[in-house]
DNA sequence: CTGTTAGCGCCTTCAG
DNA sequence: CTGAAGGCGCTAACAG
């Protein structure tokens, strides 16, 4: 039943031409809705190409227009329920735009990046979405500002590069979670922050130094803990942040990633959360209520910052192009009990 | 600084054979090394390429060819954890193997699928890595089969079809639950199916029922609630099986997400775990010990399947082409509390 | 309104 | 060992 690969199956232009008795090119402005056509002409053409089962070929047809329909979609690793949310939403929105996802994991580093652009650009993807891991900026502009490949980053941003992007409200997040804990009467609060290569991780940092300030909360250096996105690390991070002569009462984790790595540490030695360390977090996972204790946290739809950014690349690469644009999808508290409120 | 869209960047095949002073079909043999070539031209040509930076055109090239280096991966929903790390797997195996992923989401239905898989058939994918969402095995042979296609199933299967299957160890995994919860005692052990369009679903039921049968335990017919693979319906069961006349004193949940239901709705209700109801779970998410109580479970590495099945794919596309294979990936106990093991 | 012509960029016979 | 010629399947420009 299945042929040898290699050949041909099913009919092409030229065949659902010879049947409805006209020209190829007639048959592909009758399939492609292109120029004025008798009624009857389109009709046969439609015909034959139904009862032929007709399939254009796409790449016979990204050829010759330059257009192939597809977006290149790179993120540092898919498996991340972050980044499965927003290849979701980018590829239900891209979809509906008729557009394909072309998928590459660049592995958390720049070579996997280069790599994964270099294979889309050979591909000749229309449009990238990019969450960076922080490619040289001269290097980009060498890859794919010179082809000219529209290029929306998410999340992890080149400040200022490509045709827009859309980032979390990182600032305003951070100081929510800051002055929630401050209002449990915390003064000593500490921040497990995340790579500072990407721009969630520097954001949040950042916003939570201002956020101290802004409270007149004294900050002590050992108590900003910068380490990779990974619970193993957030855990160690913890334990020697609980080791200080003075130690916070409270912590904030920029990711429930280093949530999950303070909870794992504190539950090793003893430490009772939100008693002994109150902790909130940035990102709700979906099983936050189950926790033990319930994570308190701000949190957001992954998947909307997926359909932003492939809403923005659509615009991009309408015509004409829509300006370049810069979105924060904006997060919310939930309260629950490892900040100390009480349970409901 | 870029250019406008639809014109060629870069150079082409016949521009390094000029540079080199070759014919352009002595240009394409130097660089994919076919064919018998003097050194010299040899090294001409690659300096000419590497001095114009010289990228093939992968469309043109498998216009030609038949062959685009790409396969096509269909899953369910690739949001969730479990097939966001098969894509992981995937990808990582047919990378290395030199393949490029086109991903297609099928929306956990039959026409989503359909249409994903028509897409990528025009695409003229090399090969397709399927987790069906159960389109009919007419429609199967008749869209694929026909063209010849190499497929193979992973997680959920159309049975004797395709050019190999990976799954895990449904069986294995769902007795070795059953009789933990039977070590500690219980008799009366319900179970949270899965959807029964789903080959893990459907495995797993009939694994539990062989097993209870195995240890000689009474099964009652309203013990076993078949839902879809989400946490809100699994909530509703667990209510509905604790409102029952004869409630079970322990149940299995055949996937992670069915067992959050469970907690959260013993959390409502003020049912203790384990101690008024005992759970178990098929799928160990690696939250897992840091859920309230922590989850006794099987687990295993999603990504093994992708990879497994990335592995029979490429076997397949060989030459000459691998049989067809049927995979299972192991699974493994993980004590902690839910099931009432005492805390290490 | 429709047909003819000419490639898109590459690979692969077929000659020499 | 190398060059010339042709075509994968489609669409765009140019004629009629």
């Amino acid at each position: 039943m299945s042929e040898r690969r290699g050949t041909r199956h099913g009919a092409t232009l030229a065949d659902v031409a010879e049947v409805a008795g006209v020209s190829p090119s007639t048959a592909s402005r009758a399939l492609n809705g292109r120029g004025e056509l008798s009624a009857e002409t389109r009709a046969a053409v439609h015909e034959a190409a139904t009862a032929l089962g007709f399939q254009p070929s796409v790449l016979a047809r990204s050829l010759r227009t330059r257009r192939t329909q597809t977006i290149g979609f790179v993120v540092p690793d898919v498996a991340s329920p972050f980044y499965a949310g927003t290849l979701k939403g980018a590829q239900g929105a891209l979809e509906t735009a008729g557009y394909r996802v072309m998928l590459m994991d660049s592995s958390q580093h720049v070579d996997g990046e280069l790599a994964a652009l270099q294979t889309l650009l050979n591909h000749q993807v229309d449009g990238l979405l990019l969450s960076t891991a922080g490619i040289p900026f001269a290097q980009f502009d060498d890859l794919v500002g010179r082809r000219g490949t529209p290029c929306v980053f998410f999340d992890s941003v080149l400040e200022g590069k490509g045709d827009g992007s859309v980032v979390l409200e990182n600032v305003d997040g951070t100081r929510v979670l800051v002055e929630h804990l401050a209002g449990h009467g915390h003064r000593r609060i500490a921040l497990l922050a995340g790579s500072q290569e990407e721009t969630s991780g520097t954001e949040r940092l950042a916003a939570f130094r201002a956020a101290m300030k802004g409270l007149g909360l004294p900050l002590r250096r050992d108590h900003v803990r910068v380490c990779a996105w990974k619970q193993e690390e957030a855990r160690s991070e913890t334990h020697a942040l609980l080791d200080l002569e003075r130690p916070p009462t409270a912590v904030v984790a920029s990711s429930a990633e280093l949530a999950l790595g303070c909870i794992a540490a504190c539950r090793e030695r003893g430490s009772r959360i939100p008693d002994d360390l109150a902790l909130a977090s940035f990102d709700d996972p979906y099983f936050g209520a189950l926790l033990d204790p319930p994570l308190t946290a701000v949190g957001y739809d992954p998947s909307d910052v997926g359909r932003a950014a492939a809403g923005l690349l659509v615009d991009a690469l309408g015509d004409p192009p829509a300006a370049r644009r810069e979105l924060r999808i904006p997060v919310t508290l939930v309260r629950r009990q490892s900040c100390g409120c009480e349970a409901a």
